[in-house]
DNA sequence: TAGATTGTTAATCGATTAACAATC
DNA sequence: TAGATTGTTAATCGATTAACAATC
């Protein structure tokens, strides 16, 4: 099976049916129908059950799906059936909230290496973390055989961490810096901008400006995104 | 013109436009093909175009479009040509780094209110921000009319959270906490979940289990999701 | 004029839904 | 058996792309 003839849009749910199937379980739910799934995700039954199809047969009619079976299923589909290391780069406030978040490792990811580039915070630790010179990245990246990384830096600097992490053989990057970034399209890249959200919704919003501070969006054309 | 005549997926493009239109401008460019602005983002000129031209007649031939007019339009289209106030919810490490995040204030929002329900928090100073006792979060809501809020506390109080800000007059979420939830059609909501996003990467990273510990799995057989 | 680029149409492509036989 | 639910098909719906006349 091609990870490729999968629909990019059915492996975006794939995740949420298994953050979905664990909360089941720790209901202690043994079994779980797609009209319950989809009622917990907003997503229609039949969508569920067509996405699943797609890797092989898990439920029972009449009864639904075994949570546990499935959840097994869905860990071995994503390859979430081990630990992931993780290189983060940008220790700032983000960066550190990053490395306390705890439902990485509940979760099978763990960061291993942490970079910055101030002097200040080389060699410091952040919990159990000891923040590496951000020019040793390819070296300690190689040395530790890492696949994913986090970048969590300004995005003027993300373009250059990006490719570095990619020559060091960084295969997923997950990016929190608010811009695009030019890489090899083997290379998989996720983004979270929370800025892009929020317009997502205010689009939707509209009514009165409450508060159209007319001077600060003067002082304010666009944004300095640094 | 409603809103919800225009399909969501070119909603979620918008803002990307709107961010990358604002770098063009920062590095002194007045005019940009829908070319290079797909060139920019991964994205095709044809649906570039063909999603501006929902909104109007923004471009010119032969030229592009001119960057700062269509950044005000997207500004005035995406409702960003104010400065919205928010309210957050959840001063951990999360909340912590969305309160010290310069990106909000650079782009139109601002974290007006913030609460916890830790009594050693509340009452506190963190940057100009004092963290409120989440007992008052309607009262204080309503009092400042504001629509927007962020969830930043663990999953297992994050619905009752939203209901309440709902209740409060708040119309659009974004939630970072790991589960889906449940409100009324007409409030919009936006999930950050990292974890989700790098699952749907290793789905197609695969490959060796470099680090497949298997009594660390065993001791997580989905993750506590606080 | 020549080259470039828009806005728009029609064609293609892909995703979702409705429905139902199979079966637990 | 009766009720429930799956896996799958066909139909519907929606999004993307290719192409090009218009025009700067």
């Amino acid at each position: 099976m091609n990870p490729h003839d999968i629909p990019p849009v059915v492996v975006g749910r794939l995740p949420l049916y298994l953050r979905t199937l664990c909360y089941a379980q720790q209901e202690g739910l043994t079994t779980l129908s797609s009209h319950e799934l989809g009622r917990r995700l907003g997503i229609s039954a039949a969508q569920i059950r067509k996405d699943l199809s797609m890797f092989g047969e898990f439920g029972k009619q009449g009864t639904g799906y075994p949570v546990a079976a499935l959840i097994r299923q869905l860990r071995r589909i994503l390859h979430v059936d081990r630990v992931w290391d993780m290189a983060l780069v940008g220790v700032g406030a983000l960066g550190r909230a990053l490395l306390y978040y705890q439902g990485f490792a509940k979760r099978g990811f763990r960061i291993a290496l942490a970079f910055d580039n101030d002097p200040h915070k080389i060699g410091r630790r952040i919990g159990s973390f000891v923040i590496q010179d951000v020019a040793r990245l390819e070296e300690a990246i190689r040395g530790a055989d890492i696949r994913l990384g986090m970048i969590a830096t300004p995005a003027s600097a993300a373009q250059e961490i990006a490719e570095r992490m990619v020559d060091a053989g960084v295969r997923g990057i997950l990016s929190y810096a608010p811009i695009h970034l030019q890489l090899p399209p083997e290379i998989k890249v996720e983004y979270i901008d929370p800025v892009i959200y929020l317009q997502r919704m205010t689009f939707y919003l509209g009514g009165q400006p409450k508060d159209d501070d007319e001077a600060l969006l003067a002082t304010m054309p666009c944004g300095e995104h640094d």
